[in-house]
DNA sequence: CAGTTATGTGAACACGCGTGCATATTTCGA
DNA sequence: TCGAAATATGCACGCGTGTTCACATAACTG
């Protein structure tokens, strides 16, 4: 229990001393508290003498406006934001990394959800006490009850690696189909036809892109794959995939809807099974993570573009607080295909 | 410029209608706005019908609580804000995951600020502007300057990574020292005598301290570093490292001040110059990553324990909420050798 | 010098909320 | 039936800001 404390012992509890409020400077220089506020405001009516006087008063006393009160009279709060599901996916930490440090740059202040996949509806809910100026949401399964939450709330919602059918929400993803039509062309040209298939978790929707685009390009070679697999987009559940891949069937190729399953998948093949990569076995992933490019794994595989897509969510974001009235925009990113060692 | 478009434009364009508000639900469900905020009040008196009315209309029109509003009355804002450097460095993201996750867990919301070094400084300053409850920091070199700040402001400051002497500052640490030492010793044990070093950012204590460790056990074996280079916590950053370190020198034996700049040391050294670990030369890193246990590198390393770190610093902040006139806290996180394939 | 404009300035208000206070209504005991 | 205790409710205040408004002073103009 949180509340076992007695009443009375938190009551003597010293109340935690405010911060310095723009009343405390007034009086200590010996202004008026308007003066003080327009003190920080740039191009306000204020002796010039005065305004230095309550600068180095503020100065000294630590003050600094307080900016959540500044919102209340319609400020934007210049908070954002982000949540992102399980952080085990690599690209879901390159992809936090690039947004906070773009959202940084450009004077936005991101509050982070994520890393737990139970109870982040709950925390999602929590954070919209606050006035954000909008909220990103990385994929993931969060449903339409949110879009309505948000859009009673004037929340602007801009979608990152997910398309959503409203006509006022914002999003930018990655064709996820052709980029996997391109790793599987590559694999039936180079004389590939057993080929596997180890996926994400099927509730997210960009599995079930991923998954289409390879399924349908093999149709169109009148294959199926070859074995099917699900797993959870981290590298120990390519490992344990691809062990299971390996006793159901024996590809010639495999095709993972991520680069942590790739190369979980890769390492098992190579170290556990003493598979000669790609000579017995073709290995392709998706994202192309920092990672993939290291001469260790050298994987070949479909590049999710980050700094583009990051620099559109950005755009997006800006556009819509300009406009907030603007119909909602639907950005494709183009994958791309990049060929290494293990095709 | 952001200022350049006309004023009488920016007029024009309509301002964003404000969030729903306890006034509103008050009128539209015909009772007081007091009402509306005690239905939100457990153990409010409040007739039960009627907050259940309330309710129901705040469901409708999608209203909650300004969480910003309540807290000007003196609430926590359980806004936190957190500081971590350039995340290049996979410890960084791993440590960011896991605090996020734990503070989402505790009711915890953090402002994230981090992934660029340049205008940190400038970002943590504009951070203060809110009224948060605590401020993270990880590490890094931020210095004194932003202590004063914040003990101005009320803020209690957290360091992780970083042991400051202030007497109201808390802060969690591993014994970074001692963890080199034994990295040290266990190469000197098994034959090892030119042992080399490529270090991080040498402004960062962390660095100072390791280098430290490395050194001084050293020289109790009547030994000197075989080489020494200086680098930047980075992959890439190591493999460049190690070419400078394998023109200089011959070594034996090379200690890395992290895990991201041995694994690109050990790939340098096999993949480039056809070198075998660890019979021609042995590695070994620092914080022990989760790539440190893949097979394909297979790191001996020295475990910086990640888990406890976090708990510790949530530890801290409970107790530092609870009692703000607690004098500060240093917490000694205890390194551990993690002997794998590399030594 | 009178009249107009530019420049400073403080009081007062609004923002959205929780809560103390005074009052209104109901419940209970005798 | 009457008083007291328990329950329910609206008004008003304050939290820390930015900004409008009315007003005071200074600086020009003719």
């Amino acid at each position: 229990m949180a509340h076992d404390r007695p009443l009375a012992d938190r009551a003597a509890q010293p109340r935690r001393r405010a911060r310095v409020t723009a009343a405390d400077v007034a009086k200590t220089a010996g202004v008026s508290r308007s003066a003080v506020s327009r003190a920080f405001t740039p191009g306000a009516y204020l002796d010039e003498d005065k305004r230095q006087r309550v600068l180095k008063t503020a100065m000294d006393l630590g003050y600094r406006p307080n900016a959540l009160a500044a919102s209340l009279q319609g400020a934007a709060t210049d908070l954002v934001g982000v949540v992102v599901g399980g952080l085990s996916n690599p690209y879901d930490s390159e992809w936090l990394a690039a947004l906070v440090s773009a959202l940084n740059a450009s004077g936005k202040w991101p509050i982070v959800l994520g890393g737990q996949a139970e109870g982040l509806d709950e925390s999602v809910t929590s954070i919209l006490s606050y006035p954000l100026d909008a909220l990103i949401v990385r994929g993931g399964s969060l449903g339409e009850a949110l879009i309505d939450n948000c859009t009673k709330l004037n929340i602007p919602v801009i979608f990152s690696g997910r398309v959503i059918s409203h006509p006022a929400i914002d999003c930018v993803a990655c064709r996820n189909h052709m980029g996997m039509v391109q790793a599987v062309t590559l694999l039936l040209e180079s004389g590939r036809r057993r080929i596997g298939y180890i996926g994400g978790p099927p509730t997210l929707s960009s599995e079930k892109e991923r998954l289409a685009g390879v399924v349908e390009r093999l149709a169109k070679a009148g294959l199926t794959p070859a074995a099917q697999v699900t797993s959870d987009y981290s590298f120990d559940g390519g490992k344990s995939a691809m062990r299971a891949l390996l006793q159901d069937a024996s590809p010639d190729a495999v095709v993972c809807a991520n680069d942590a399953m790739a190369l979980g998948a890769l390492s098992f093949a190579r170290n556990t099974c003493n598979l000669t990569v790609p000579d017995d076995l073709a290995i392709i992933g998706f994202d192309d993570i920092a990672m993939a490019d290291w001469a260790e794994f050298d994987l070949t595989t479909v590049r999710n573009p980050l700094e583009e897509t990051v620099n559109e969510v950005l755009r997006l974001l800006e556009d819509r607080l300009a406009n907030p009235q603007k119909p909602g925009e639907v950005v494709m990113v183009e994958p791309m295909l990049v060929k290494r060692g293990t095709h």
